[in-house]
DNA sequence: CCCCAAATGTTACAATTGTAGTAAGAAAGT
DNA sequence: ACTTTCTTACTACAATTGTAACATTTGGGG
C-alpha cells in the first residue's frame, strides 16, 4: 500500500482517532494544512477506494476506519525507501544513518541511546545461552 | 530534491558511471526494467530540467552528469519518510526499525552487527573521558 | 413543517509520473 | 553518395496526486 504525502496526513489522524468523519479530519488538520473541507473529503474517499480505509454510513455521515495499521504503512514506506535508495538492503541505510553528517547531534545521541538500550536488552536475553 | 521511483533508477546509474549518455543508462537498466530507449531519454531530460543532472553536448550526443550527490538524494528521501511517517523525528523510526517484526532475522543480525561495531567505536573514542 | 448549515457525491483541472511513438537530423558502413 | 542506424527533440496519453467547486440531499433548530 503506497500512500502519498497528503494521504499520510489524513491517515495519521485516522490512526489517532480510530474512527473519524471528514469533519474530524478537517478539524485535526486545520492547523497543519490549508485544505478545504472538500479536499479532505476527496482524500478520504480515495483512501477508501484504495482499501486503506473502511467507510460506512452512520446516518448521512460517512465514518471511516483504518484497514491498514500504521505499522504496516510504515513498513511498506520504509521498504520502498530502502529499495529505491539503498540497494534494497537495510544495512546500507543504517550505515548511512550512522555515518551521515546530516543527523543532528541530538538525533545521533538518540540513536546512540537506542543502541545502548538494545545492547543491554540483548545481554539480558542472552544471559543463559 | 524529490526523485520518483523511476528517476532513482536512472540516477543510480548516473552515480555509478558519473558521466553517461542515454544509451549507457538504457544498457545499464536493460535487465532491471523493460523501458524503451525513449523512456530513458525522457527521464534524463526531466532530471536535467529538475536540476538533478547537468546536460551538455558532445557532438550530437547528450552527456549527463549528476548535479546532486547520492548522499544528498538519500538524505532528502530519508527526511521525507521520517517527516511523513515518523512524526518528523529519527527516534521513532529507529525504534520502529528495531522493534518491528518485519525485519528478517538476517536484517536484524545486520543491524545488530552494525550497532555492535558502533558501540566498540564509541568506546574507543570515549576512552579518555 | 420549513429552512439552513452541513454532508455527500460528482466533476474538474493542473502537475507529476510512467511510458512511449514519431519526425528529423547526424553518423557510419559500404 | 546512399542507405541504415542512432540520437535527439517534440508530442502524447493515461494514472496518480493536489486541490477544490458545485449541486444535491438531509438532519436539526425553531
Amino acid at each position: 500500500m503506497k500512500l502519498s504525502d497528503g494521504e499520510w496526513k489524513v491517515m495519521q489522524v485516522v490512526w489517532e482517532q480510530q474512527e473519524v468523519a471528514a469533519r474530524d479530519v478537517f478539524d485535526a488538520l486545520e492547523e497543519e494544512t490549508e485544505w478545504a473541507y472538500t479536499t479532505v473529503k476527496t482524500m478520504l474517499t480515495r483512501l477508501a477506494e484504495k482499501g486503506a480505509l473502511a467507510m460506512h454510513k452512520r446516518g448521512n455521515v460517512s465514518v471511516f476506519k483504518p484497514l491498514i495499521s500504521r505499522a504496516e504503512a510504515r513498513r511498506s514506506d520504509l521498504r520502498g525507501l530502502v529499495e529505491r535508495a539503498f540497494d534494497g538492503a537495510f544495512g546500507p541505510m543504517l550505515q548511512f544513518l550512522i555515518e551521515d553528517k546530516s543527523l543532528s547531534a541530538k538525533e545521533r545521541r538518540k540513536l546512540q541511546g537506542l543502541l545502548e538500550e538494545l545492547e543491554a536488552e540483548n545481554k539480558t536475553k542472552r544471559k543463559g545461552k
